[in-house]
DNA sequence: CTGAAAGCGCTTACAG
DNA sequence: CTGAAAGCGCTTACAG
């Protein structure tokens, strides 16, 4: 059931047709009536590859993606640009392209790029929401141009609609505090460590928090849980506080609300603390390390490579088939232990 | 770069590259060795849209899909089905077509559908090996007719090869059996639920056994480990010795090798045993709701929806391109707690 | 052994 | 306001 049967079916030509499926206008009310009758009746649909065999050669759909710098080859942000790639080599010769634009720590980073990506013409935004403000702004350009934007990684409360594909941090929490608490119970000790850039805390991690602690709070125990907010470029340095939290036999929970759960076990080897679970965010080389090494018991993934890869696939099918039902997505929870690995 | 370009430099037609691109021969050796040198030095890729534009109305993909007897609404194998729709409803524009297969309990009623399938021309099977014997033969079968076959949900031994996409079950209980450890320790009782069905123990749920006491015997913990093997289609029946078992104050660790963990916790409360952790598999509406309650602690889930999904579209993709690297497929262990449902 | 042509279903520029 | 035609990149049946 093609274009062509509906063409014979309302005595028009196919190009009439087409005029009605795009509203290209210059079409009589009456042909318009006909044809959109005959369309609903034969629940005709647009044959997408044909389109796109010939939309590749005359319209690309463009998209700019921006993250923070990777400049390190360990860069967390290589992860969701791999599945990008892995998307768009699918999606090429449909006529689909990428540009990359990267942004340093800074909001005016941010923006100096944002502003570099609405030079061009782009069909759709992917990037991070790290500053509010600017992504604010961004997203009102973006409307007015009607050009969706997709957040990846965390989501934040944001005047005009966005969409997210990013994990719930507040579940990871309460998950992460349903773990913890199955190894060190209700009379153990814990640690909340939030490891803080030159902005503060990351909103994510701050979730991550408030859903460990909820975690607690529906269980209704009252254990004692300290938080430890720790600058990230300096070693970990132990405080005479944390230290007198870390004494005794008592069994001891830390939740890392980032991926860096891999600087504690070696504080924890020199402080002597013991009877101690430890938990964190994703696979890293060193997470993985000591996750093998039964330091590190725990470690939720976020699936970065696939937060990517979705991204590009959903927006794809939302900008041909207007389907934007998988724009918002929850990435699953996924709790790695060592035993995991033991088939690689 | 597409094949009128290759047959420009080449100084043939488009017709004459593609007999090269197909092996339909009847091209001199001469012309061919200059066609695949100008594919090999251009990087040559074939458009797979205008392909399947063109394929879909004149060679359509055919798939068989033979699956266990999907009675009730609740069975479990409605789920892998559901993948296969959604991805056939992805496909069914580029020519893929499904036709649907389903067994009894018995070997012979599976031995008597896969012949079915054979009287008919079908590019590959989805099917589920339940079955070694028979497996055997239908491989074999499908391999004279140089057809694929892909295994959902379990892996077994066969003579031929064959593809597998399932989750490992040796890891899953190996994942299992740390995570239970977690709560219940090592001066706990573990127990090893088998339901068996009328042919004894079910392969995968046999590994996952084997996964479990793996892992204890990995950590060098010797841990009281009795098996439970109980038949289905019969209320769980608490033997003389079961009951001993479950007397006394220690902690205790049940980890159902099925989708059948929902059978347990009212056995618990009639013969008040208390102090137990459960975990089993599969996310079916009973088990979920112990899970809300507490009666369960964790779930793993096999993800059979995705299972069906990505075996219909991988097939496709080799089918299409030859690419075969995503037909053997780990579906992730993914362990689920309560709190995993808490923002639905 | 090779080429020219028709066609897959859709899109669009042009002519009327 | 509408139609006829060319074309996207590939496939194949036919003619030579």
């Amino acid at each position: 059931m093609g274009i062509k049967q509906i063409a014979k079916l309302a005595n028009v030509s196919i190009g009439t047709i087409d005029r009605v499926l795009h509203k290209r206008g210059g079409v009589s009310k009456e042909t318009e009536k006909k044809i959109l009758k005959i369309i609903k009746e034969t629940g005709y649909q647009k044959n997408m590859t044909a389109s796109r065999l010939k939309l590749a050669s005359v319209k690309k759909i463009k998209f700019a993606v921006l993250t923070p710098e990777t400049d390190n080859e360990y860069s967390y942000w290589r992860l969701p640009k791999e599945g990008v790639y892995k998307a768009l080599d699918e999606l090429k010769e449909l006529g689909v392209k990428v540009d990359d634009y990267q942004f340093a720590g800074s909001s005016a980073s941010f923006k100096k790029a944002s502003e570099a990506i609405f030079l061009k013409n782009y069909d759709a935004i992917i990037t991070v929401p790290f500053f509010q403000e600017e992504c604010n702004t961004l997203l009102k350009k973006a409307k007015s141009r009607n050009m969706p934007v997709v957040f990846l990684d965390t989501e934040i409360e944001l005047n005009d609609k966005a969409y997210f594909i990013r994990q719930n941090s507040h579940v990871a929490g309460m998950v992460a505090g349903r773990l913890l608490h199955g190894l060190v119970g209700s009379s153990g000790k814990y640690f909340i460590v939030n490891i803080l850039n030159d902005r503060g805390i990351q909103v994510n991690n701050k979730q991550r928090e408030d859903g460990f602690r909820a975690f607690f709070d529906s269980i209704g125990e009252d254990v004692s849980i300290n938080t430890i907010n720790h600058p990230l470029n300096d070693t970990f340095r132990v405080t005479p506080e944390m230290e007198s939290w870390f004494k005794g036999d008592d069994l001891k929970g830390i939740f890392v609300t980032n991926s860096r759960a891999h600087l504690i076990p070696e504080i924890l080897s020199k402080y002597e603390v013991s009877n101690t679970f430890l938990m964190g965010f994703d696979l890293n080389k060193k997470n993985l390390e000591y996750l093998q090494d039964n330091q590190i018991h725990f470690l939720i993934n976020q699936q970065p490579k696939y937060q990517g890869y979705v991204a590009i696939k959903n927006l794809f099918n939302f900008l041909t088939k207007q389907d934007d039902s998988e724009l918002q997505l929850d990435i699953p929870v996924e709790i790695m232990v060592k035993e995991h690995f033991s088939s690689l």
